[in-house]
RNA sequence: GGGCGAUUAGCUCAGUUGGUUAGAGCGUUCCCCUCACACGGGAGAGGUCCAAGGUUCGAGUCCUUGAUCGCCCACCA
């Protein structure tokens, strides 16, 4: 069942983003019957209407459900699941937008494609945005009670999942919506209590008294990848400790000078004979008045400071060891919301920053601050809320992840993952190498609590899927849950299998896992790709994934990345709204080349919208002009028969046109190019072909070209003319369906068609038979092109008036080129806004350009006969120019091929086509020269 | 402290394995509101490819060094 899309929540999806709400359409959108097609199309294409009718029929027919029985080739891909702390910003755009192509590309070869959709609780920062919700409304959560705010997390969780979900139907991803998971689901959490039992049983999972890094603010531990290291401008202390019995010092240098109060001893190197003397001593540790010991440890640097360092155990991992190694006390100086706790004695109740404040200022006044450096040091801060991290001793839950990255280390580098571009996988191997264990608890309340139950009396611990009667170890029913919930990214990492019914063997994990490939941003490498092939790996015993892709991030105008707490993130319905969602899909793939992150300007969405304008305004030249032919009897059908579609060309007699021929093989490459770029996720570069074909050949050239062919002949000539212009543009809209699904679906159901066409989704994508290759039939008019171009180009020096027409000569020693223009004079002619062209006979020699504007170029000369006012001067400057730049090529030429090393060792076909070019260089070098020389020759005459 | 990326037209960026005159979009200049489209058509201008060395017959592309900018990783107090 499709579940129908929560319509009633105050935050109120499309009615606040996309501006309406998805309702059932009283009819299905397309028509049922043989589609007479529409004639009335707007002027300008309005996507806002054509989007949102397009987006409600492919969510309410279920367009997209994915069939296991289906057979053929799978490809399938799980989203990354957006947070349920907002709505989608334009980051998360550039992930549906890669995903949706490729699997709307996939999907229209035939295969049968999977797109997972969903979204993940994100413990710690929907807790975040809830409590600061409720914060603003004057609640504490903490007066709430667990399950009070948990109740209000949920409320959250279904308008923001809703509000997702409306997005994304919105922006038109072609997902199953019925496989749409959550973390938090039944089925998924079930699946997050199984493995973390597993692990557990398996000893990869303890509890531990460690140093953790500590968010004062989140109150809860974080992990070493949520601990963003900052460089700062610090200080470093030099504090004197007075060594008992003596009358001696000991300095030592500190960053943290209010960690002091906890220090339990003081370290040396054992081989540094400044200090050996006092190792075994007892210094008096200031304002606490304790006396410490003086301990010898190796991982004492003695170059740093004066090479004596105050250990605190409590308040540093290296201490930490230190003191396990030197069963030194562990005194904890601060409370867990970053102010001094009663150790600290006279400091308690004092924040950390003003306590280190205080501690300088009484050890200045005691005269036991040797001095003072500046030094810039790096501090760890917390991803969430940027609030210094304190690290922080405390029990907590780890995963121990060396036995496990070993496989994940060998899949990659083996290439049963494929991890892409390159430098990133270099990266992960790297990280992976050095990886240390995972803190997975937080002393969080949103989240899935971890399934652990302490006992009251014997302290022992019960691991277990469901809840226990009573405790493991010693029977009593003294029992309580473990408070801490798992870090999210823990649940993110089953992922792939989770949503497919794990630990059950599905049939839906069976054909669809593992998953043909991820794309996501490389900013989760590590939080997320990296653990997930690690848990694919342990608990399915296959890759997640065969391929990842992982793209660049959407940066703001400032080059800086796009967040919403910080309000630098652009809003996607506004861009929805000003220029389409597939103005801002083309955009968005056009930008995305592999490597270099995106800044997306309102300049490329207009051009993509712009794009859009044209496309829709070639249909639109098409359905005006149909009329005409349906006069002459062409019908409706015979322009929506399966040749149509598979874009074969319809030939009269055994005759294809010149034109035809070109822009079929056009066609073909333009295909076989997007393939291929789809292929390795060169998104921009597929968008660019799409592009230049449909704008570049299509539109400028073949529409062009053949309008008159479209209004007037025999039935039988209007006949082919519009088979072929239909077949393709309709081909040439399948190719584009992946990247603008909604433009190409309004325009494909505009187009004639057979009763029941549900969607171009579910077309083929289009396959040009390589016969279709026509590489004469693109040289022929690629010269074609040429000599249009040169005639406008001599009419626009000649600053003629554009609409009137002239008269031209053209001259052509070859006989082919002759007979070629000859036999496409009209549509040269036309393009070329000329009256006549005179084709001169071989034997009439060179135009003489002192009677006109001459263009050349291999193989022809085109001449626009002067007007009455005509600048000859201008004519010169830019034959001098060009003249010029003739001659230094073929200077640079002629000294290359004189080169002996060249000859000898560059490849042959190199050496001739250099020699080739600077032949005919040097042919229109000469004519040039020549023409000048007669110009100037006119020009003194005119004096 | 390690590692990585970037530097190409006024702006934003492409440039596949080294190969003949380095491309696109936007902007800009000139001409056109021609019966699909001014979100348009046509024609231009605009680049010592960050610098210096090196390899090569040949370098935007490969190597070295440096400069500038940015990112990632990192328990030296």
């Amino acid at each position: 069942m499709i579940p129908e899309l929560p319509l009633t929540t105050r935050h109120s999806p499309l009615a606040t983003s996309f501006g309406r709400k998805l309702t059932p359409p009283a009819t299905a959108p397309y028509s049922t019957k043989f589609t007479p097609m529409t004639r009335e199309i707007p002027k300008a294409y309005e996507p806002q209407e054509i989007e949102h009718k397009w987006a409600q029929a492919w969510y309410q027919q279920q367009l997209f459900r994915a069939d296991p029985q289906t057979p053929g080739e799978m490809f399938s891909i799980v989203i990354p699941p957006p947070n349920v702390t907002g709505s989608l910003h334009i980051g998360h755009m550039l992930d549906h937008t890669e995903i949706d192509i490729l699997t709307r590309w996939h999907r229209m070869r035939g295969h049968n494609a999977l797109f997972l959709p969903g979204t993940d609780h994100a413990s710690i920062s929907t807790q975040r945005v809830v409590v600061r919700q409720l914060a603003a409304q004057g609640i504490d959560y903490r007066a709430l009670g667990r399950e009070e705010f948990e109740k209000r997390v949920w409320h959250w969780k279904e308008e923001s999942g809703g509000e997702i979900t409306r997005q994304m139907v919105a922006i038109g991803d072609s997902c199953d919506w019925t496989r749409e998971r959550f973390t938090m689901d039944p089925g998924l959490s079930n699946a997050v209590m199984e493995v973390f039992v597993r692990l557990y049983e398996e000893g990869l999972i303890y509890r531990g008294r460690y140093i953790v890094n500590w968010c004062p603010s989140c109150l809860t531990a974080i992990s070493d990848l949520e601990t963003i290291h900052q460089e700062r401008d610090g200080k470093l202390w030099y504090f004197r400790y007075p060594v008992i019995g003596t009358t001696e010092h000991l300095v030592i240098a500190t960053t943290r000078p209010e960690t002091m109060l906890g220090d339990t001893a003081v370290a040396v190197h054992p081989d540094d004979e400044r200090y050996r003397h006092l190792v075994g001593k007892k210094v008096l540790l200031p304002l606490m008045n304790r006396e410490i010991p003086v301990i010898a440890d190796s991982f004492v640097d003695r170059e740093f400071g004066t090479g004596a360092v105050k250990i605190t155990p409590a308040h540093d991992p290296n201490d930490f060891e230190a003191g396990k190694r030197h069963n030194l006390p562990e005194i904890d100086v601060m409370s867990e919301d970053g102010h001094m706790s009663a150790a600290a004695g006279a400091y308690a109740g004092l924040d950390r920053f003003a306590a280190r404040k205080r501690v300088v200022e009484d050890l200045t006044k005691l005269g036991l601050v040797e001095r003072v450096e500046p030094h810039r040091h790096a501090v760890g801060t917390c991803d969430r809320c940027k609030t210094d991290v304190e690290p922080r001793l405390s029990k907590q839950w780890f995963v121990k992840m060396k036995p496990l990255a070993a496989p994940a280390i060998r899949v990659v580098e083996d290439g049963e993952i494929l991890i892409t571009p390159e430098n990133r996988r270099t990266e992960y191997l790297n990280w992976m190498n050095n990886i240390r264990d995972w803190c997975i608890s937080r002393q969080l309340w949103w989240g899935l609590q971890i399934p652990a139950w302490h006992c009251r009396d014997c302290g022992g611990i019960t691991v277990a899927r469901t809840t226990p009667a009573k405790c493991q170890a010693c029977g009593s029913a003294h029992i309580e849950r473990d408070p801490d919930v798992l870090d999210t990214w823990f649940s993110a990492a089953l992922w792939p299998f989770s949503t497919m019914g794990w630990p059950e063997e599905t049939a839906d994990l069976k054909r669809y896992y593992p998953t043909t490939l991820l794309i996501t941003g490389y900013d989760i490498l590590f939080f997320w790709v990296a653990r997930m092939i690690v848990m694919g790996l342990k608990f399915t015993g296959k890759v997640p994934f065969r391929t990842v892709y992982l793209h660049s991030l959407v940066l703001n105008a400032e080059g800086v990345k796009m967040s919403k707490s910080k309000g630098t993130g652009i809003d996607p319905i506004e861009l929805n709204k000003r220029f389409g969602t597939d103005a801002m899909r083309f955009t968005l793939a056009s930008m995305a080349a592999p490597g270099t992150d995106i800044i997306l300007s309102d300049d490329r969405l207009l051009g993509s919208r712009a794009f859009a304008n044209k496309i829709w305004n070639a249909a639109r030249f098409l359905f005006v002009n149909l009329e005409k032919a349906e006069a002459s009897g062409v019908t409706l059908e015979e322009l929506a028969g399966p040749e149509i579609r598979a874009a074969a060309p319809y030939r009269r007699g055994a005759q294809l046109e010149l034109a035809d021929r070109w822009i079929f093989s056009r066609l073909a490459h333009s295909v076989a190019e997007v393939n291929a770029a789809l292929k390795e996720y060169r998104f921009h570069e597929a968008a660019h072909v799409v592009y230049h074909f449909f704008w570049g050949e299509f539109c400028d050239w073949y529409i062009e070209w053949v309008k008159p062919r479209l209004t007037s002949g025999s039935r039988e000539e209007l006949l082919a003319a519009w088979r072929n212009l239909f077949a393709v543009f309709e081909s040439a809209l399948r190719l584009l369906h992946p990247l603008m699904p909604f433009l190409t679906e309004e325009l494909w159901h505009r187009l004639p068609q057979r009763a029941g066409a549900k969607s171009i989704a579910l077309q083929r994508f289009p396959e040009i038979p390589a016969t279709l290759l026509d590489p004469a039939a693109e040289k022929e008019m690629a010269l074609l092109q040429e000599i249009i171009a040169a005639a406008r180009n001599a009419r626009a020096d000649l600053k003629l008036d554009a609409k009137r027409k002239v008269a031209g000569d053209f001259f052509a020693a070859g006989d082919e080129t002759r007979t070629l223009v000859q036999s496409h004079l009209d549509p040269i002619l036309r393009l070329a806004s000329l009256s006549t062209l005179h084709i001169l006979p071989p034997g009439a020699g060179r135009l003489d350009p002192s009677q006109g504007a001459v263009r050349a170029s291999t193989g022809f000369e085109l001449r626009i006969p002067f007007g009455e006012a005509v600048d000859l001067k201008t004519e010169v400057a830019k034959l001098s120019k060009e003249r010029d730049r003739l001659a230094r090529d073929i200077e640079s030429k002629t000294r290359r091929l004189a080169e002996e090393s060249f000859r000898s060792k560059a490849p042959a076909e190199i050496v001739k086509g250099l020699e080739t070019t600077l032949q005919e260089r040097r042919a229109e070098h000469h004519q040039i020269s020549e023409r000048l020389a007669q110009l100037e020759k006119a020009l003194q005459l005119r004096r």
